[in-house]
DNA sequence: GGTCATTTGTACGTATGTATT
DNA sequence: GAATACATACGTACAAATGAC
């Protein structure tokens, strides 16, 4: 469990495969908290910066949640509920802007769904939710 | 149209208003580049780390693209199809594995549609995707 | 093909600010 | 207040990809 810094993958990379590998097999089960940035750098002879964007894929894939100034943890599996479709609405998936992410209370690297009806439109997590039809 | 190093507001956030500005208006049409790192950071006054940070923001939010050794540029938006959902299918939206990226081609900020049905699982890119009932 | 300038990617360093414990 | 941890922002350097010539 170490880097190479000679590998075409690069260092930040590795160090995010490995943590990944760590969330996925449950070495790091929800709730946890990953090594801080430092510790990261420490352990693999890396630098902060390093450390900081490997922990970055991670956020960016929706896998952790970090809180400055107390760390990163591993994102819990919400409980999804259901949305029922019926005829004549639709639903798009998207990233959401910066306002929508802030009034929705999201984390980084969850999408939106976008459910039009004739009544208009509306928002919701897309962690929170799956789809089916009525 | 500057940046105040004492606001609140990190400047890479305030660079990134301004770009999410210039694209939501129509000043930076779909397929327009943006400025290189290099002349955001002279324009605004700005270290090259944070003119990196506010392209990173618009390429979370799925508004840009950026290619290596060649520049950023504001996404078109795809055509959609319509997939239609029938009773017993369920959608999950959420951000694709490293591996799913790759291997559907997908750009950052662009989550994915997971729909099971009896058969199995399918995945699609939810940027080409919209979801009916049949 | 080869060279050169441009542009982004990676990785390091330092310093300071802010939030939590 | 102190210690820890993340956020922002600057700097440098070199690698890698692209495009123009």
């Amino acid at each position: 469990v170490s880097v190479d810094p000679r590998s075409d993958r690069p260092i930040y990379r590795q160090v995010a495969d490995i943590l990944r590998d760590q969330i996925t097999n449950g070495t790091l089960a929800p709730g946890a908290m990953l090594p801080s940035e430092k510790a990261l750098a420490d352990t693999y002879g890396i630098g902060r910066d390093a450390a900081r964007q490997a922990i970055a894929v991670l956020r960016s894939e929706g896998l952790v949640r970090t809180d400055k100034g107390h760390g990163t943890a591993v994102r819990a599996e919400g409980g999804r509920r259901a949305l029922e479709l019926v005829s004549g609405e639709s639903v798009i998936a998207r990233m959401p802007t910066e306002s929508e992410r802030y009034s929705l209370n999201l984390d980084e690297g969850v999408p939106v769904l976008v459910v039009h009806s004739v009544d208009g439109a509306a928002l919701y997590s897309a962690e929170e939710i799956y789809i089916t039809v009525r």
